[in-house]
DNA sequence: CTGAAAGCGCTAACAT
DNA sequence: ATGTTAGCGCTTTCAG
């Protein structure tokens, strides 16, 4: 078995005596991890060798030592230790994750993205939650800092930026989802402006006299500037009025302007909701639904995000997809390209959100 | 990138001795990160005393080296490295989590409590997704097992649980969603047999003449059984036909027989389903509107799971909602327990779920 | 081809 | 009250 010499770390087994079972996890011997020692031990050669073995230069290394290394490794189920290697090597193999909120659709689907990506090259993802919150946020950075990990990739309202710019000069940082252009870092988002106006060209198209455009404060955010941006324009450029409101979410009362305006705009013809993310559509849905009022005519609705409920939602949800597959893997690129810092002119990396038009916004049937 | 050989690592302890602005680190100087030699050097006194001074042991320290040591801390803005104190008492206050599936609702709650709930403790959480396959699974416990977690948390179908019952023996190891009662482990769970068996007497008393249960196939899954076995219960209790139905998600020919039989039912006077999870549900959902059959009457319909959209589906879903929070929480006040090996008698908790009735099982009026 | 030795940053006896 | 010293498990010169 393992050869563990070291000074009998339990002297005393004896610590189940009086249960009937007597299912004693087989002598709770406390198994004591093997290390490099061990192997070198049990090899019969020293740990440089078994190192050596480790890192893979078997050039220098007899095929038989080679062999009995390995032989001894397969016995006794030996794994390096990550904490010696990053000790070190000053590398954990540990990234970072910070993102607004677990809860979010977007966060998870890109932190699976991501885990999945660099899952194959040893990495691990540790993360955390800033629940928008600049001290929780700055919390979270701290425990990533004292985990030493190797790299962080945060979605943030920037309120730790500086922070984090530091950063930049001593390990990759990646901003996500919301970008901001920040020195030594790298920013991976999808084009809010374009994909929403496109979105709103639609309803436009479709002959919603009304867009009433519903979004959280912007409080600096470059996503729900950028949406509520494209929203303007094709507004402009349709001649569409601009009707934006504000909600915050949680607070059912800011949602009652929305409401009378939905209500409001119906005598003077069609007109549709859209929504600056999914969640807020989320709370803002059954109200509508309330209302009382057909949807898609002559009520349209649509929202960024792929709410997962888009297809239960009768008639099923127009909506905006991001591409969150795609910016996890990205990240997990620009990762890997960590070591060259990265190129200046490819600082930020803009995938494209997917329009999915659905029954309801089909005010025009095709014809 | 970063590779700073140290020799000389301070050169300038007297380093901004005005202050003043000067705020160095403009210079790009791939600042070396601060360790506990620096802070000494500068504190001029002995490491060991610095470490004295981290953990908190002011009692064997004069209150000016005590501040000396302060300044400089706040000064430097140092932190101890975690990775050379994990290395040096075998703990890293990292708590691996491997879950099905990151895009499941109930994994993405429950690792949201947990990490709440550690968070003060200075613990971190390292997630992997197992996508329920026995390899992928195993790869992320070695992952774990490498970076030296120091406990476990596992929503698994069980296919690696020989590992984890060795592991019980050097570290703790919960079981949570799913448990198989392995010695030495933990499990947290819900009451699946009861909440489901509520459920489907709610639906018999509604009145619905058929309730047709459609689940995943076992596959020996704890939670799967279970709420089978609360609707058989239920069935028998109460005179109700089993009608059971087996899908694949991802799979729409497997919904098929369910819709035909739906179909069917109808002439025999109101029916329900009842799915038993939200993701299956999910995938029914929008082929069973297709059907045009009315809900609540004569087409009932209820989950096990409150998806996120519940209060979406018009009208609104019956449902049973797990207790992923308190599940979080249990979790991570086992985990400070673990200390002292959990009492036999309370390696099992069960957090009971609750039956939120709604609109899409009202087939009788109140009246 | 192989090994001895010097650390990585920190903690904890064991002095003093 | 404070310092010396010996590692934790691993990698990497530098010498054979």
């Amino acid at each position: 078995m393992v050869d563990h010499d070291r000074i009998r770390t339990d002297e005393a087994p004896s610590g189940n005596p009086g249960g009937g079972k007597e299912t004693v996890n087989q002598v709770t011997e406390r198994r004591t991890k093997v290390t490099i020692q061990d192997v070198a031990r049990a090899a019969g050669v020293s740990i440089t060798t078994v190192s050596r073995y480790l890192n893979g230069r078997f050039s220098s290394m007899s095929a038989e030592t080679r062999d009995r290394i390995a032989r001894v490794i397969a016995e006794t189920g030996y794994q390096p230790s990550r904490v010696a290697q990053a000790l070190k090597a000053n590398r954990t193999g540990i990234i970072g994750a910070i993102v607004v909120n677990l809860g979010y659709p977007l966060c998870v689907s890109v932190i699976r993205a991501l885990s999945e990506a660099v899952e194959p090259y040893g990495l691990q993802l540790m993360v955390a939650e800033s629940r928008g919150d600049a001290e929780r946020e700055r919390r979270a950075l701290d425990a990533m800092r004292r985990q030493a990990v190797d790299a962080l990739v945060v979605q943030t309202d920037g309120m730790n930026n500086a922070l984090l710019a530091e950063w930049t000069k001593e390990k990759p940082v990646i901003w996500f989802d919301r970008g901001f252009g920040i020195a030594g870092g790298m920013d991976v988002v999808t084009n809010n402006l374009e994909a929403s106006r496109e979105l709103t060209l639609h309803l436009a198209q479709q002959g919603y006299r009304h867009v009433v455009y519903v979004s959280e404060p912007l409080r600096g955010i470059e996503t729900r500037m950028d949406r509520l941006a494209g929203y303007e324009q094709a507004c402009r450029s349709t001649g569409l009025r601009s009707e934006i409101h504000w909600v915050h979410r949680g607070q059912p009362a800011t949602y009652e302007p929305v409401l009378e305006r939905v209500r409001s705009a119906m005598s003077d013809g069609p007109a549709a909701v859209y929504t600056a993310n999914g969640l807020i559509l989320q709370e803002l849905y059954p109200r509508l639904r309330r209302l009382d009022i057909t949807v898609p005519d002559p009520l349209g609705i649509a929202t960024f995000d792929q709410p997962d409920w888009a297809d239960i939602a009768t008639p099923a949800l127009t909506c905006v997809r991001q591409p969150t597959e795609a910016m996890g893997q990205a990240i997990a690129r620009a990762l890997m390209d960590a070591d060259e810092a990265w190129p200046e002119n490819a600082r930020r990396i803009v995938i494209p959100s997917e329009l999915r038009v659905s029954a309801s916004t089909s005010l025009r049937n095709p014809d």
